[in-house]
DNA sequence: CCGGATCCGGCTTGATACTG
DNA sequence: CAGTATCAAGCCGGATCCGG
């Protein structure tokens, strides 16, 4: 199954199904994950405050996103006991290492929307 | 639902539902678009070709992640009337850009998969 | 044969309600 | 406020079938 000849692990080929590239982009590639950081680049916040912020989430996949960060030592979970209970999630260093390549995803999405509703629109006008 | 003031469109804020970074964020936060782009990042390819290196897709979601690539511009898709009919595969000039962001990813994953590996490992020891 | 569509079963997701 | 429990709906993958 595997090739393991000449290691595709290190190179530019994330398509056998063990690679790393594989195990990171099924997390980052649930849909609310890079939402979720990118709130959390700009600042800790509460849950309530991701729900908001994070528009059209459900609980429950925000529970289950942030317990998955969490899990990758990506985000830092933080229970203040106080009287009504506050928790605070905020990016580990290690989490913060990915803004950046987020904001390049970021900043291409702005850049190429128009052109790819141009196409969208071509193609089901033309289907 | 959708807060219009101040027009958080063209910021860094991919929170609000209808944001562009939220659109392309569907796109290619289905798990296989990228992996896909990738591989035609390397050279045009035809569908059973592709059905092999990216390992573990079905013919069904490869058919439908090519689909929506087509629509949006990033893939061109070419029909060899040939006896075996032949269809191939190639990335567009707006596809190829892509394949920046996306290496940064790609790069991100290999450096920090050991760190994510451990950290998971923590936290399911400790639970 | 290659590329692809369709049908069906299982898992994931989302909406809603409930708890500490 | 910050989740958990429950259940319905939609998406994914596999098997099967079709067109050139």
């Amino acid at each position: 199954m595997v090739t393991t000849q000449s290691d595709p692990m290190l190179r530019g080929d994330p398509y056998a199904a063990d690679c790393p590239t594989r195990r990171i982009l099924d997390r980052i590639g649930d849909r609310w994950t890079v939402l979720i950081v990118g709130v959390l680049g700009e600042g800790d916040a509460r849950f309530s405050e991701l729900r908001r912020r994070v528009c059209g989430v459900s609980q429950k996949m925000l529970t289950q996103t942030l317990r998955g960060l969490e899990r990758d030592g990506l985000v830092r979970r933080t229970v203040h006991p106080e009287v009504p209970v506050r928790v605070e999630y905020a990016l580990t260093e290690a989490g913060r290492t990915l803004l950046g390549p987020l904001r390049a995803l970021q900043e291409w999405s702005i850049e190429h929307l128009s052109d790819v509703s141009a196409a969208q629109k071509a193609y089901d006008g033309a289907e």
